[in-house]
DNA sequence: AAGATAACTTGCGTTGTGCAAGTTATAATA
DNA sequence: TATTATAACTTGCACAACGCAAGTTATCTT
């Protein structure tokens, strides 16, 4: 037997709905490693900075999946891995994740590349490009 | 003696930094409240929707209140009452939530004013715009 | 003076989270 | 080929967070 998933649907608000795919402190962490940092297995995101619980990153990607955010295929060089990867809908999250960054970057202290910053202060709609491209140039497809 | 409400600093990565702030179900619901629905009193926001319970919208907004991200200050008309406004790092959760509500209308079914998910579409940047200058227009100073 | 309302606060049972340890499948090594 | 290591989970358990209902205090309203 599944162990329910899915939960409650408060209102059809978007930002609620938002909230209730994305709405904890984890899965944009996840996003973000996926984005920015190139991170793709399991292992990866277990030892990214913030040190996710190994039973929490398992359900936050298996929502993330089920949310069609991310996706899921083994290693083609190691059968023990699976590789994540972004779906075009992840990668849509671009411009939330870099609003939090120029918030967080405006009004907390945080770490950050500063030629990063600048870009994405100076010409956000260049930076979220970008990110896109490098997303797609990183596809490696078949 | 007063609970604590801080808790944990587990990066400084600007995305974590908000998701420490922000990193939950209710808080920026109530945010979106006073941003773009005019709500400004805890009843108000206790009946908003998605039913949060009054424990938890009580700490939230103490939370907000201790980010920075919201005052409160006594109804000058009715002394039981308190009134929550953002201040301007709350204010400037605009994209956020307008990226929040882009991103859902694209991808999920969604309950929204089609000319107002038009104008954020054709031009976010005026959206912003007038998002701001209705929260200026609405804090009838002293 | 009595009842209603606003903003919380408290109790309590349920759910979610954070370690640490265990499991299974695949790979690398002797 | 047998042994050990690694990747991706899974399980157990203690503790914290959440959700609901009821209670409290201060301030109107009548």
């Amino acid at each position: 037997m599944k162990k329910k998933i899915t939960s409650d649907p408060r209102s059809s608000c978007p930002i609620n709905v938002t909230l209730e795919t994305l709405g904890d402190a984890w899965s944009l962490l996840i996003v973000r490693d996926l984005m920015f940092f190139g991170r793709k297995s399991f292992n990866e995101f277990l030892n990214a900075g913030e040190k996710i619980a190994s039973n929490i990153l398992a359900e936050r990607l298996q929502r993330l999946e089920n949310a069609g955010i991310v996706t899921k295929q083994r290693d083609p060089d190691d059968a023990r891995k699976y590789l994540y990867r972004l779906t075009e809908k992840g990668i849509d999250l671009a411009p939330l994740l870099t609003d939090m960054m120029l918030w967080a970057a405006r009004y907390e202290e945080v770490t950050m590349p500063p030629e990063a910053l600048r870009e994405m202060q100076t010409n956000r709609a260049k930076f979220l490009a970008n990110v896109r491209n490098q997303w797609e140039l990183g596809l490696g497809n078949s």
